[in-house]
DNA sequence: CGATAATTTGATTTTTCTCAAGACGCGTGG
DNA sequence: CCACGCGTCTTGAGAAAAATCAAATTATCG
């Protein structure tokens, strides 16, 4: 849906910085941090995997589409969050820099090298992989069922939550990729947003900053969820 | 969204039937095979995680859901595919029975006390693990950008591809589980068949019986796409 | 063979998208 | 410091897609 300008890949020089022996076995977040700029690829879909990342500042989109220019983003990363996992051999999807943005890299090698003695660093891989799906799951249902109102809703509460500065948010991506990972469009965000605003469910100081007024509300809107199949 | 007959839990009965100690370590597929009713329920979301199952016939899918009875079908599990390992501790979803169903269960403790000491198998894991993230990833292209004709040739390619029964598919579902999995209603399920049927994109002999007449048609609404983040 | 559930079909409404301006913000350079 | 330009965001009006409501038809199962 939303074109952006076409960043030029660093990914080989990515590598060359960062050959295998630099992350530290045993440690499964490494000292070693790459920047990012804002929109740089950091990996493509159909590439194979060779790290595993961090998020040290900044966010990070993971980015699906079609070829008539129809997005989806899968997933935001903050700062704190881990991935780049969630894949077999290659990577499924690419990932991109929200902002400037630095990332903690982990050389797949070394990781699996730690597998296969340390029993501990696999429950770890284990549960990420595992929790990114059922992130995933819950975005289905988002996508699949709710309305726009709801899923704006689920959004903000999700990101307040993830990025704990309490009710106020500081959004890193712009509306276009809100409205690619909602599935809706960015002036239906827009709308809703301003909705929100005037329903004193939400303040917005300006565009990027979303303050939770009535988080109560805004979570009926959403987290009506019940892990049941039928009500 | 749709509301079905409430099924009787017995997934009491089925541990008392399922022990531990039944399937035999170092193969992963076991011998025992339990069956169920359409409908009824394999495991209940928030439910620890006890066995995983191979579809031996029928199909199975997995759900979750707003209060209101909004339902999202996460997806379906046609005969040779594996379920019920996309989960850390607990289960995320529901799992029920589409129709009659034969399942064979692993117990979960065996196949960690197989995982601790063959390699071979903690890949098979991994790779059961990251296929499903990937196809939910693919589903939420779907979900979040693909119009009612695109969803349904998705769906139709999908499940002739995974049922292997040349172009004649037999859908164990209803219009209601395929709109549930889509996020569309019965009705519009209803008229895009009808719609394909009359662009000559399919046969409907009855309506559980899908003949694919232009794959290469269908495939062109649906499988344009593209893993790069902008086109 | 009849009852009940599932599917199809039609008419209408609602939601969201699309298209089109306009406003705002931000960085750059004069 | 301010004007300019560009990208982003907002706002509005109309169009399109799918949902909803309602009814008829067809399948399924005892």
């Amino acid at each position: 849906m939303t074109i952006q300008p076409q960043p030029q890949s660093i990914v080989a020089a990515q590598r060359a910085r960062a050959p295998a022996t630099c992350a530290k076995p045993g440690s499964n977040l490494p000292g070693l941090t790459l920047p990012f700029a804002r929109n740089q690829e950091i990996y493509v879909a159909d590439a194979p995997v060779s790290f595993i990342y961090r998020v040290v500042s900044g966010a990070v989109r993971t980015v699906s589409g079609l070829r008539d220019g129809r997005r989806q983003v899968a997933a935001f990363y903050l700062p704190g969050e881990v991935f780049g996992l969630e894949a077999g051999g290659t990577h499924h999807l690419s990932a991109e820099a929200v902002t400037e943005t630095q990332l903690a890299l982990t050389s797949r090698s070394v990781l699996e090298w730690t597998a296969t003695r340390d029993h501990e660093a696999v429950a770890q891989m284990w549960s990420l992989a595992t929790h990114a799906l059922a992130r995933t799951q819950d975005h289905l249902l988002v996508l699949g069922r709710m309305n726009a109102g709801e899923r704006v809703a689920s959004f903000l509460i999700d990101i307040a939550e993830r990025s704990n500065s309490g009710d106020v948010v500081n959004l890193p991506m712009g509306r276009g990729d809100i409205a690619d990972y909602l599935g809706l469009t960015i002036e239906t965000i827009s709308r809703t947003l301003h909705e929100f605003e005037e329903r004193q469910l939400i303040a917005l100081p300006n565009c990027r900053m979303v303050k939770l007024l009535d988080v109560a509300k805004l979570q009926s809107m959403d987290a009506e969820r019940t892990r049941r199949g039928r009500g």
